[in-house]
RNA sequence: GCCGCGGUAGUAUAGCCCGGUCAAGUAUGCAGGCCUUUCGAGCCUGUGACCCGGGUUCAAAUCCCGGCCGCGGCACCA
């Protein structure tokens, strides 16, 4: 279409054009089927949300289907947790996602062993009990992948292989005397990939499933559970990490052994957002080691989507983000000022914009002549959102922030919206009246609060890895806008979120 | 060490497949101006990039080779 008519476009592109996604390759209109498939062990970060991103917009793109898969199938090393599967779902429903079907691999072992009874009586897998596995490190790492040799049940048949893993099936092996191997080369120039490993044995008396308890001991690696559900789901596009390359030529071995058709794979690089910590491990990590000074997963800190939320952006924000950075496979580090530049454009036209007075110094208005009424919008272009009055007499007492009152001590300032003031040691002097004025004079325009109506509040502010209290005195009127509203303008600062009202009011920084 | 992927401005991305229209587009950032309830938004101006070296060609960001750099995998994790 761009090609066709470019001159047609370049008309309309003055409207903020929203990027859009390139085709995928042999994508059919309506036969699309993508999938996220988190592991529930934690929370998703923005990272993961990337793939979730991805295949959503994708399966839209051609009116096809997006599934939703746990996978579940390591309740040893990557024990899953309970609450994840649920907070994934609530954190991809925030990001907008939605998904068409959903599994559990935990819940479809039975599928898993059917699968691999068939491959072993086509004579792809065999069950091995020789190749013990051994403690590796970094030395021996790889004279042990070269040091496979193969078992005598390589080539023993299926009838004895069919026996030996119903026998894993029914726990009459313990963890590490038994797995079941998918035959492949054993030539292969990737050492990792030659007869790699199918199933193998979890004591789940020891490390019991969060959902199957101990039902099952013989568990499904990554690579025979994804191959084998997204060739049953009919996944025709799998969008997934980079991370995952040399697994797809595991996985090959499924499909070639059935005569399946590969779906299309689309490896991205890895994403992170600087100055946030990312990783599962090491939010988990931080957690368990400092409970007291973080706020658990949703902390701002953290790169995760629950942070990111309770941070104040929003998920249009990341959404854009994403579908700007796109499928490339480099690695791509988005900064803060690019996701708060995207989010800005979204919460700065329905933000009510308020006086916060941080580090306030508290003056008498001195010499005014008549009171003045202030009618302040919340917001110039939205008037929708209304607005509120003050009235400044003589002897009222305003907060200006110290920041101010140092810079321009007397000197004359304009307050926001109502007149010219000579700023002195410990009162305001009034001056005039026009902005016209003020303008000509060069006086600053500040902002203030009547401290008569207004209270303390709070903002946490954070700053790479600390979080920084700031207090301020608040209009009282902004109260109005609660409800409505949970984001605000704070003039001259920058956008805050409210958090909560008691005991104090209490806001969380998002960006300038 | 062995396999593999990739390198366009500070960041992200378009262009690379099908070489010229690319003295490289866009967004964000940064600097300045206008405007304004602001150090916000909007509008305007400026800033800044094809990793390096060869080769092919009339012509290379685009094709080929080598180097350098970055990243991923090398688990009975996902």
């Amino acid at each position: 279409m761009e090609g066709k008519y470019p001159e047609l476009l370049s008309e309309e592109r003055r409207k903020e054009e929203e990027k859009t996604l390139p085709p995928l390759p042999n994508a059919i209109e309506g036969k699309v089927v993508t999938r996220f498939a988190p592991n529930p062990d934690f929370v998703i970060h923005i990272g993961n949300s990337r793939v979730a991103i991805l295949s959503h917009e994708y399966a839209r793109m051609y009116k096809g289907k997006m599934i939703l898969r746990f996978e579940d199938t390591d309740p040893r090393t990557k024990k899953p947790m309970i609450e994840a599967y649920n907070l994934i779902k609530e954190d991809l429903r925030w990001l907008g996602i939605k998904w068409d079907e959903e599994y559990i691999q935990s819940l479809r072992m039975p599928i898993y062993y059917e699968v691999a009874k068939k491959l072993i009586e086509l004579g792809g897998a065999y069950v091995d009990t020789v190749n013990i596995k051994g403690a590796k490190t970094d030395e021996d790492e790889e004279e042990q992948t070269k040091a496979f040799i193969p078992p005598p049940t390589r080539e023993a048949g299926p009838s004895v292989n069919l026996e030996l893993f119903e026998k894993m099936i029914n726990g009459d092996f313990g963890e590490g005397e038994a797995v079941l191997r998918v035959k492949t080369r054993l030539d292969l120039p990737d050492k990792s990939l030659v007869d790699w490993v199918a199933f193998r044995i979890i004591d789940t008396d020891v490390h019991p499933h969060p959902i199957t308890g101990s039902r099952y001991v013989a568990w499904p690696t990554y690579n025979f559970a994804v191959a084998v559900d997204d060739h049953l789901l009919g996944i025709t596009h799998i969008i997934r990490g980079k991370e995952h390359l040399s697994n797809t030529y595991k996985q090959r071995y499924i499909y070639d052994y059935f005569g399946w058709t590969m779906p299309e794979t689309i490896h991205v690089g890895r994403l992170k957002l600087e100055g946030f910590i990312m990783s599962k491990s090491v939010i988990k990590k931080i957690l368990m080691d400092k409970p007291f000074h973080y706020q658990g997963p949703e902390d701002p800190r953290f790169g995760t989507i629950a942070a990111l939320r309770k941070r104040g952006i929003r998920p249009e924000a990341i959404r854009r983000i994403m579908i700007n950075v796109g499928i490339k496979s480099t690695d791509a580090s988005i900064s803060y000022a690019n996701l708060a530049a995207e989010n800005r454009k979204i919460i700065e036209p329905i933000s009510p914009r308020v006086s916060f007075v941080w580090s306030p110094v508290r003056l008498k208005i001195k010499n005014l002549p008549s009171c003045i009424k202030a009618t302040l919008p919340f917001h110039p272009d939205n008037p929708a959102l209304g607005s509120r009055s003050y009235e400044l007499c003589e002897n009222d007492e305003v907060a200006i922030t110290m920041e101010d009152y140092k810079l321009f001590n007397g000197k004359i300032i304009r307050l926001m919206e109502t007149a010219n003031f000579l700023l002195s040691k410990d009162y305001l002097e009034f001056h005039s009246h026009g902005l016209e004025k003020a303008k000509e004079l060069g006086a600053p325009i500040i902002h203030w609060v009547k401290t008569a109506e207004s209270e303390e509040a709070v903002l946490y502010k954070p700053e790479g890895d600390e979080l920084i209290l700031v207090k301020g005195l608040l209009e009282k009127k902004f109260i109005d806008k609660i409800g409505k509203h949970d984001t605000f303008q704070f003039l001259r600062y920058g956008f805050a979120k409210l958090e909560s009202i008691s005991p104090v009011t209490t806001f969380i920084y998002i960006h300038e």
